[in-house]
RNA sequence: GUGGGUAUGGCCUAGUUGGCUAAGGCGUCAGAUUGUGGCUCUGAAGAUCGUGGGUUCGAGUCCCAUUACCCACCCCA
């Protein structure tokens, strides 16, 4: 038979199961944070109809999303989890409670040149809030405090939440006559941090067509730094002239001034006037987080708030806010990186029973009485050498090897072993779940992510 | 989609101005006496040098094509 050299896809993630473990902790911890802000979780299919995932039609989506046929039906692979959150309200609008929130941590698949960190399949974590009809601005108060919550649950502290409002931008390019340009002027304006402000003024200037005069309003404007008072009152010398701008201002100031009570500390938080974001369906306040020690990521959580969620689907107003974690990105850097913390446990199991008599039968009974006892236990079935079956156990990783041999029988006890320290005792089963079950606790109540 | 680069055993690399059986490390597997792994030592398996064609007495080394991958741009998580 020939056989077919294995490969994974350009762009597709495959781990070992140490650093499998590791990212499930991370989306564990996701769940975690999402629920306990009451988002319902969301499971959509990976597969819808072409027809439906492409309703807006048009762009990047059009060349990027994966597209097959299959007999008659034009099928699609899901390129984002917001189209098919979009279906999923339209389509079950009259059995949802309103605000709908709910989370999803997801694949999504875009078919575009992989390269370093992007993925043509990849796990997006969202969370939206979805109003009928109006939708208070609280909810994007909020969400911050949810990424926060979130990036504090990883183990890191030095991160910031960029916040910025599409209403404030095109308020001030309204003024400047520039209304209709909005959006490219947004993705330049983007990309001030990596090109720096000459190249984005030369690219406003040459090639969207603004004058000097306006390409420098533009620059001087998007200059203002400082704390967010400070931002917040060099933008109200702007206001009086077009009413979107000062609906925009007052939004971003409701934001920030419910941020104490949500528990955002102040240095993790800063209004940015740079922040635009791409997508365009985005109206009001939109987010970026950055990594304060690694800028080079770029943002590793992004999203804002939308006025028609499910236009294409249902006749109604639905508006709403989210984000998403490009999880995928987020873990392959940080490993680059070194970042993921290697003291946490990335064994498949927390003990693995080594029968060492003829008859398995107590070993198997000792394994069931340690899982009784809460702990995740391996079966070692080979009958092998006892230096294999440690070798077995040391490869693996696990944290202790429960030995189970005639004279521990005969004593109603088995030796754990710490394949760490070496050290080894005679435990009974009870003693033996109860030592292994604190030794895993402590080390799981470390960090994924370490900071350096 | 546009531009540039790279292709040598599972992984990382060496391979000199084209010249005898393609070298090394990691990993894998097997040993180094009986219930103890990580270190060390010994040995073994494993490459038609991405693929196809060309130049040459002779090509991993030169030329052409092709495919795959990588990087940058676009766009984005």
């Amino acid at each position: 038979m020939e056989i077919i050299k294995p490969r994974t896809l350009s762009g597709f993630m495959e781990l070992l199961p140490e650093k499998q473990l590791k990212f499930d902790k991370m989306v564990e911890i996701l769940r975690r944070t999402y629920a306990s802000y009451g988002f319902a979780p969301l499971d959509t299919p990976v597969i819808e109809d072409a027809q439906i995932l492409l309703a807006k039609g048009g762009g990047e989506t059009e060349k990027q999303i994966y597209r097959f046929t299959k007999g008659d039906s034009d099928l699609a692979l899901r390129f984002d989890l917001t189209v098919p959150l979009a279906k999923y309200v339209a389509l079950h609008y009259n059995e949802l409670a309103f605000p709908f929130r709910r989370f999803q941590i997801s694949k999504v698949y875009r078919g575009e040149r992989a390269q370093r960190g992007r993925f043509r399949e990849f796990y997006q974590a969202d969370i939206d809030i979805i109003g009928d009809g109006k939708l208070d601005i609280l909810n994007e108060a909020e969400i911050p405090a949810i990424i926060y919550k979130v990036f504090r649950g990883f183990g890191l502290s030095r991160f910031q939440i960029r916040v910025n409002n599409r209403k404030i931008l095109n308020g001030f390019y309204a003024m400047l006559g520039l209304s209709g340009q909005s959006g490219d002027i947004m993705r330049t304006v983007d990309k001030l941090d990596k090109i720096g402000a000459d190249k984005v003024k030369a690219i406003l200037v040459e090639d969207i067509g603004l004058t000097e005069a306006q390409a420098d309003e533009i620059l001087k404007f998007i200059a203002i730094r400082g704390t967010n008072a400070q931002v917040l009152a060099a933008l109200e010398g702007y206001t009086g002239r077009e009413e979107l701008f000062d609906q925009g201002l007052a939004e971003l100031k409701a934001v920030t001034a419910n941020l104490a009570a949500f528990g955002v500390p102040e240095g993790n938080f800063a209004v940015d006037l740079t922040i635009a974001r791409g997508l365009d369906y985005y109206t009001g306040t939109v987010y970026e987080t950055n990594l304060l020690d690694h800028p080079e990521i770029g943002s590793v959580c992004s999203g804002g708030r939308y006025d028609n969620l499910a236009g294409y689907y249902i006749e109604k107003q639905l508006p709403g806010v989210g984000i998403s974690i490009g999880l995928t990105r987020l873990f392959y850097v940080l490993d680059e990186q070194g970042l993921l913390n290697p003291e946490l446990p990335g064994a498949p199991a927390d003990a693995l029973v080594l029968p060492m008599t003829a008859d398995p039968a107590p070993a198997i009974a000792l394994a069931e009485q340690l899982r009784a006892g809460g702990i995740r236990v391996q079966l070692y079935c080979e009958q092998k050498k006892f230096k294999q079956k440690m070798a077995y156990a040391d490869k693996l990783g696990v944290p202790f090897a429960v030995l189970l041999g005639e004279d521990e029988i005969a004593e109603g006890k088995c030796s754990v072993k710490n394949m760490k320290s070496g050290a080894q005792e005679k435990l009974t089963p009870a003693e033996a779940a109860a030592a292994i079950r604190k030794a895993v606790q402590e080390a799981e109540n470390c960090a994924v992510i370490l900071e350096k």
